[in-house]
This record gives structure tokens, sequence and C-alpha cells, in this order.
DNA sequence: AGGTAATCGAGACGGTACGTCCAGTCTTTGT
DNA sequence: ACAAAGACTGGACGTACCGTCTCGATTACCT
């Protein structure tokens, strides 16, 4: 075969102290005071070696967000069978998350990285709303199939509507209160249209 | 009084130099690509002119937000009487403004400067958020005494998801379609619960 | 008059710092491993100003070498009355400025920069040689006017033969003794030539 | 016998291509521009192997110019019984090689090398000087037995007197004229002293 | 009208980080 | 064991900006 190993294996090892001194910083620094020679002195890396991966400082942050090293956190709605409360958990869940301060630092990060380069803006959707909205569609796809909710469900809709909205608070300071939860939770199973109402249009 | 004037008065077309510069910059190379010697020179003005007015890059991003060099651009949501059609006019103005990619790059340059500093979020959201959520609100307001909308909408939370959303497809590089705006109208109009669908469970 | 002064004047101390500390890497280190980030430091200067006034290393070692930060230390040749005694003196004076180690390395290390540096060499023909030439040609046109040394003596020869002859030992560490003084002298003096034997081919 | 081979014989043809693309490398860019990287890859050998001869830049350097791949070209002195005639056309023969851009290059790289290191310093001296010497001395000592010079020649300071001489003026750029040499040999074969003029002193 | 003082464009200043290049070492596969 | 290939740490390169400071040259108010 002709792809033989030629010269000496890059260090996988090396590339993991990489991403988490990146993660690290990205958390203590943020996106646009992340030094790459500081990285690499934390990874004990030299800077070439940053370079020979990740070819400029927005890719080495979306492989760090792929990776994981920026976790989504929230990988499954859990199903208690009563489908509003368990969307209210995942919420706050998500809300309790982002109240550590480190963790709504790396993740405003990487939104100002993915606002900067379409590059990790790939990769943010991929990771961040790919997850989540298979997430929240196996809970909603199974409160549909029980007659819980309606068959016309958007599960895309919800999915972007919540990520967003939870994803702006976090973008503008203001923490999702249990109210603000609750009102989205309110708007998005009751509706806002009058008819909506239930014991109303009869 | 003490605080009378003494020396030169400083120039406010200047000022108006500088934040038009750096609307430019902000649109062509993004927040973290900002430099303000390039701001100082396409203005024609002195680095020096350009911190004596805002201390920093973050102030001086924000400033430009709130003096409205960032077009929030959706002052307004007309009222035919058609609730639902009207928020469809607004979403789709919102769209299309968002397709020029000059607009897109602006309002994603003031994301990732929302992102890494308090001060421009806070500016932020007092212009985007304020002025969209005022706009809504007014209609929503308005459609709540006729009847049309149910009474305990929150409009607080209506405003924040559909920006959230709108912003979120913006940062993920997936254009808003009209599908995607339907879903978003069809979710927060009609909720998603089974017993919201209009004359079922009966 | 249009040249009048625009933004700060450059700091000639700054300068004079500069040089200062180019000449002791020059004598630490030698010209290859010559730092400019450390020589900027050593200055209490940022690199770029080390730049803006000298446009590479190469520039920045002619320079120090014009401007006697490295000394050729042999301005004047003593006069006597005794011709060859006063260049014996001269060239022992010029063999102890090399027995320096610091010194020595010094001239090393312009020398190095010379063969690498077509501007450096320049330079360094203009201080050195001329200087030295200078002085030589002070001391023997007088010794020719009262008859002492023969009227056709090329002086310029006469220079570039001790010069070249000392610094040539200096490049391959053969420390300049007296006896290898005397020979030169003895060569230069009586020349080499049968018929120049006195008292011979009588 | 306990020095049997073991492994494979290190390639003697790799070494003379490593040489080689060393002198050209030498040639072209100057001692303190070599690349260890360039000269391996010029000669189709890897780094490792280049540092299993040599130790290092200035070792790989020395050797080139001790095996002869910098030429000191002027290996004898003609005999035509003619003396002075002999040494200029040597003289003349080494301009003559000097005036070869490419020569020039190569022994201004040497005469860097020279001057930031010992070792390279050693072999400079043992080629260059050594060499030159013995043919110098072995011309210049028929000439004594032949009564054509003085008994007291000190070859060696007649010797490192033209060789400095010459080096000199390579390495302040003034190409060795044919005045210049002339001027040379007429202060080192009639001496500069009135008593040598011959006929006077009578 | 003359003095005083803050502003202006310009650009040098000490620094920090960039992304590239190279030195010298280490590691892998192949001969 | 040696060879080519190439990744490794470390460190210097020359450039670009940062935010501050210093120029001479304007304005403007205040005697």
């Amino acid at each position: 075969m002709s792809d033989s190993q030629r010269g000496r294996t890059r260090s996988e090892s090396t590339r993991q102290a990489i991403l988490e001194a990146t993660r690290d910083e990205l958390a203590a620094s943020g996106y646009d005071k992340l030094s790459i020679d500081r990285i690499a002195t934390a990874a004990g890396a030299g800077k070439q070696t940053v370079y020979r991966w990740y070819r400029s400082k927005s890719e080495l942050v979306a492989e760090c967000i792929l990776e994981g090293y920026v976790p989504s956190k929230t990988a499954v709605v859990a199903d208690s069978g009563e489908v509003r409360g368990d969307l209210r958990a995942w919420l706050r869940g998500f809300a309790d998350h982002l109240a550590q301060t480190e963790n709504a630092a790396l993740i405003r990060a990487c939104t100002a990285a993915a606002a900067e380069s379409d590059e990790v803006a790939a990769k943010f959707y991929e990771r961040v709303t790919a997850a989540n909205e298979a997430a929240l569609t196996a809970r909603l796809d199974g409160a549909v199939r029980l007659g819980q909710l309606r068959a016309d469900t958007s599960t895309a809709a919800v999915a972007e509507a919540l990520i967003g909205a939870m994803l702006y608070r976090l973008l503008v300071r203001q923490a999702p209160t249990d109210e603000f939860i609750n009102g989205l939770l309110d708007t998005v199973f009751n509706g806002i249209d009058a008819s909506s109402v239930p014991g109303v249009g009869r």
C-alpha cells in the first residue's frame, strides 16, 4: 500500500494538551485575547506544533468545540412521561450550566468565534444545534406519538427557538430565570393565538 | 458656572466620521480584526482623537451600536389588522435585511463584540432587544386588546424567542427561510400542546 | 518652509541606548547570534523602535561601527623621531587592544558582519581603514619628508598590509606576538630583495 | 575482532553530496543564512544524516573548508627563475579567482564562519594559511638559496602580510587591482627604509 | 488684541502577539 | 545500524496593533 507512514507520528497526546489549554484560555480570556503563544506554552508544545494541527485561531477553536472540549452538556432530555416538565427540567439544567461563570465565558467565546468565522459557525451548528435538536426531537417525537403534542409540531422550530432564546440571554447577560423559562414554555406549549386557549372557540 | 468651555471645542463631525469608519471596518473585517489605526486613518483623524472620545475598542463599538450606525432596522411592526400576517411580514423584513451580506457581517460583528464585552452586551441589549421588543409589544398588545391574542401572552418571551431564533440562524449561517419563519410562527401562535389544537379534545 | 515637524520627535537617547546594547551583544554573542529582541529589551526599547532606526541587523551593526561604538582605537601614531619604533609601538598598542577578549570578540563580530553585508563592509572600510591609514600616512609622510623613508613609499600598501596582517591574525586566532610584529616590520622596512641589504652589492 | 561492521554502512557519497550542497548554499546565501534543512534537501539526505556526520553548522562549514570544497586555489607558486614576477603572477591568479563573484562570496562566507567559531578558525588557518604559506615558502626558500632574496627573510611574515592584505581587500570589497598588487610587492621587496634604496647610503 | 488652554493630525514610544522559519533532537518505517 | 522523512521543543524573525505620549498647529474662550 502506498500510504505508509513516513517520519515521526504526530503526537495525539500533544494535540489533546493543546485543546485542553485552548479551552482553559478560552474560559479565562475569551476569544479575541486568545494567545497562541500562551496556549503552546501551557500545553508544553512549540508554536509550530499548534499551527501544524490548526491553521488558525478559529480552526483551533472550532476543533475545540467539535471535540467536545466545550461541552454542549445537554445530550439527553429526561422522560418522566410529563413532557412539559421534562423540557422545563432540561432548560433549567441548561440555565444552571450557564450560571457557572466559566461555562458562560466558554460558550460566549465560542459564540464570538462562530460570529467571526464561517468554519467555526459550521462546527458550532454541527455540535450545538444538531446535538440539542436531536435530544429535543427524541423527546418531543415520543410525546407526539403518545398524542400529548400536536401531530404537526415542528421540532426544528421549537429547538431553535429555545436554543436561540437561551443563547441570546447568555449574549446579553440576562440570566435565564425560572420566570423567563416558564414564559417561554407557556408561549411554545400554549401558543399565543386566542383560539389556542383551551375551552375557547367552542 | 464652573464647567465653562476652555480651549478648542471637540469636533462633532470628526466623531461622526470615526463612527462611520468603525461601522465600515466592522462590516468588512469583523470585530477582532478591527484596527483603531485603520479607523483613525479612514476617518482622517488622529489616533488620540479616537481615544479621546472612546476609551477602548469595545466602547467604540458599543457607541457605534447605540448611535444607530448599526441599524436594528425593525423599528415598527405594521398593523394591517391581521396580527399573524404582520409578524410574518416583520420577520421577513428582518430576514431580507440579513440577506444583505454587509448587514449580516455587521450584526455578526456586533454579536462577537457583545460576546467579548459586558459593556457592548449592555448596549446591544438596550438597542436591539429594547427596540424590537417595544415594536412587537406595541403590535401584540393591540391584538390582545382586540381579543385576537390570549390575554396572558408574555410579550417578552415572544420577542426574545423570535429575536433569539433569528440571531441564532444568523450566527450559524442558516438563512432564515420562509419555511423556517412559518414554523416559528406556527409554534408561537398555535402552541405545540395537543390541547391547543382547535376543535380537538371535544 | 515645508519640512515642519510632524508627530513626536524621534528619541536620540533611545538610539544611543540601542547602539550601546548592540555593542554589548556583539561583544558577548557575536554577529549571527545577535538578537534584536535582546537588544531592544536591553536598551529598554520596543523592537519596532529598533527597526524604525535600522532596517536590518547589518545596518544596525554598520551604524554601530560608524558611530564609533566599536572603537578603531588607533587614531594616532606617536612621533618620537624614530619611525620604526613608533610603528612598533602602534602595532603593539593594537595587539594589546586585541588581547582583551571583549575587544577581539567585537572586532571579529564586525568582520563577520562585513563579510555578510556590502553595506557593513563599506562602513567598516570607511571607519577602520580610512582612520588607520590616515594615522599611518600622517606619520610616514613626515618621515619621508625628513628623508628617513624612501620617497616612493606607498602608504596605502603599507597600511593595508599591516592592518590586513593584524586582522588576519585576529581571524585565525593567532595572537600577534612581538616576534610576529618584528618580522612584519623587518619585511616592510628592509624589504626582502637581496639588493636591499645595506652594504651588500658592493 | 571487536570493531566488526554492524548495520548499514554510512554512505560516503551522501557525505560528498552534503558538502557540495553546503558549498553551494555558502556561495549563494552566506554563512548566517545557511539552512541545514535546505542543505539536507538539496543533498537528498535526511537532516539527521547531516548531524550524524557533523555535530553543528560550524563544524560542517569547517569540514567543507578542510575537504577543499572551498578551494584555496593557490597550491603552488610557479618558478620561472624570476621570483618577483612569480609572486606577481601568483597574486594576480588569486585576484582573478576572487574576481568570480561566486568564489568571493564563498571565501567571505568562510571568513564570517571563522570569525564566529574557533573551530572553523582553526580549520581555516590549517587549510588557507598553511597551504599558501607552504607554497610561498617553497618558492621563497629556493630564491634565498640562490641568493636572490635576503637570507633573513621571514617567510611567515611575508605570507601573512600578503594573504592578510588580499583577504582584507576581499572583506572591504576593494578589488585587488594590479596597482595595489604592485604597491604591495614594492613594499615587500624593496622595503620602505631610506637605507634600502639601492645605491644610497654608501 | 493677547493670553491661555484644550483639541487637532501626525507619528514615535514600550509592549504583546502574530505567523514563519530554522536549529538540533527524536521517532517511525524501510533497507 | 543507518537512511529518508518528518514531527518535536524552543527561540528569533520582521510586521501589525495596542494604548500612551509628544510634537507643531489650530481654534476657542477669557481676560
